[in-house]
DNA sequence: TCCGCATGTGCAAGCGCTTACGACAATTCC
DNA sequence: GGAATTGTCGTAAGCGCTTGCACATGCGGA
């Protein structure tokens, strides 16, 4: 089915079906009909590779996410992809699964489908991608990951802030052996969430005794760090997780070993996922605003083009604590 | 960037380059370097847009599904997308809130976009679309809508046999007054896990009381029909919940008030979502085998194609009962 | 009656790519 | 040594759509 047979049915000229099927000019009435009509009876669907590629403009959003199964980045491409949508934008996501390779294929993919933005909110990073992201002269967010350029905005969480709040809070309950549970150590912007740790936990130099562990990014990686961690020797009193998607695992495996939250062990999260406050004990967590990311990731790919094309920006958000019951003092002893 | 400039930049025609980059006919090694070359001095992406259009063919999968956050379908989705990686396809997903008007304009979209295949895995409906689907003629595969016709074919889930097996189950704890929890009761699929609820319900008639609550898809949502069922005076000793990601909110809900579970009421969901592991007590649940539904999606729509393409064919799974922790015995009285 | 001007359509040139098909060299064979 | 291969590459015709431009009407006013 192509617009050509649809304008033979219809006794029109392809041009007239075009701007029937786009509003665009003035098309009489009845030819209107005639076509729309047409269009029925033939079930047309325009093909939208030759739409995109005739009409050179592209009403698509690319994004790109580390592990779409964290609830974490899933909130902000619903977020994204909720004010696109009312927008009358699309948006494609793919998942890099924390791998530079995969993210540098989806950056590619990205700019072959020639889309009209790029937000890309990973935790992994290539060098050379900045430039290239840059050289493509599309409007591109960066979370986290990358500095701003010409064209690129980046979005950046202060993860000293609520790590350090975090501790300073455990450290008042009475707390003097923490561990922390992280993920792909190896990762820029993981491994400073545990320079976020330790640099604030060298503060605290001599009086709490502290150590992390690593493992996937998942409910099932964080138990399994709890595991090790356990097993170690080593007894904290507070275990900080990187995200509340591992803490989850963490207050399981706890659980299982008969150790009461947070009786015997406190344990916070990052994030302030949905679920977190459906855990058992609700967690204690770091809110993150997904939903402001989506938002604002959309104005600057879209709406500040403009404004934000030209104006390396940077915007950085402060995370602020959400105590909940996860949290509480320390054991005696 | 475009195909002509690299051409040129290499001194080579754009077949050539074309050729190179797909990697078909025979091409010198030392041409193939220079072109290569070029692309990379120019940063050249090709147009996927250009390239399906002329190409004609596609190697991208459509999904659309109802609620990409409740993680049943997301993970339906990523083990689709893992074994299309796997196979150098790509999947774009598209969600639809359970809006029958959003399912037709994602089918509208994924036709658009020519893609080689389409699952669809949501909880409306429209009559109009299996007609429509039809006659488009790509390989399709429904989840729990539709029936099968020439390239249409259906994956089905005995909801009654799992409904069964729980209320059985409950029945034989000493469970008498049972609730059941779900979202969207006007829509199909949705309807019929409620109709089996009440199906069997019937077959216990005198013996066992019961009544239902709904709200919407999300741990929200299960607390808030939690919240209604309880305030309704009722006083179940089990909550069967439609699915796992509600039943969150159902044991969240309960616990809230001091309820004890499985003590006081015992809470079943359905689908065995990973998280129904880590909830707190873990879920007792009906397994539904996501990663195999979403294996076998692949197998019909890519490689089923010559096979499927001609046999109306329906797909039934059994699904099990997965007893864990929030399920027990009746309390007294 | 003729001109000017909206208002509706059609023509045709692309958009950036793939892919027959054929051209041309460099081999190879008898 | 000439013909038949074989290996490389260029030419050009689309793929299905958008859109600038020209053209054909019908109208009112001079």
């Amino acid at each position: 089915m192509t617009l050509e047979e649809v304008a033979r049915r219809a006794g029109v000229s392809t041009a007239t079906v075009s701007r029937v099927l786009n509003n665009a000019g003035v098309v009489k009435e009845s030819t209107r009909r005639k076509v729309l009509e047409a269009c029925r009876e033939l079930r047309y669907h325009p093909n939208l590779h030759a739409r995109s590629l005739a009409g050179g403009k592209s009403r698509t959003l690319g994004m790109i996410v580390s592990n779409i199964q964290n609830p974490f980045f899933l909130d902000i491409f619903c977020s994204l992809e909720s004010v696109a949508f009312q927008h009358n934008y699309e948006v494609v996501v793919e998942h890099t699964d924390y791998r530079p390779t995969r993210l540098v294929a989806a950056v590619r993919s990205m700019l072959g489908r020639r889309v009209a933005g790029l937000a890309v909110i990973v935790s992994e990073m290539e060098p050379s991608l900045i430039e290239e992201l840059s050289a493509s002269n599309i409007p591109v967010v960066f979370y986290d990951v990358g500095h701003p350029a010409r064209n690129i905005t980046n979005i950046k969480v202060r993860y000293e802030k609520g790590m350090q709040r975090t501790v300073e809070y455990l450290y008042s309950l009475g707390h003097r052996r923490m561990a922390f549970v992280g993920h792909h150590a190896g990762l820029d912007p993981l491994h400073e969430r545990l320079r976020a740790f330790l640099d604030t936990m060298g503060r605290y130099c001599g009086e709490v005794r502290y150590t992390t562990a690593v493992s996937s990014d998942s409910p099932a990686g964080g138990r399994q760090a709890a595991h090790q961690l356990l097993a170690s020797g080593f007894e904290p009193t507070a275990i900080l997780c990187v995200n509340d998607f591992m803490a989850l695992g963490v207050i399981r495996e706890l659980r299982e070993r008969g150790l009461s939250i947070p009786g015997d062990v406190s344990v916070t999260g990052f994030d302030n996922i949905g679920i977190s406050e459906f855990s058992c004990p609700a967690l204690t967590t770091v809110n993150i605003p997904r939903r402001r990311i989506g938002e604002m990731a959309f104005e600057i790919l879209v709406q500040g083009q403009s404004s934000a094309m030209n104006s390396e920006r940077e915007i950085l958000i402060d995370p602020e604590l959400v105590v909940r019951e996860s949290t509480g003092p320390a054991p005696e002893g």
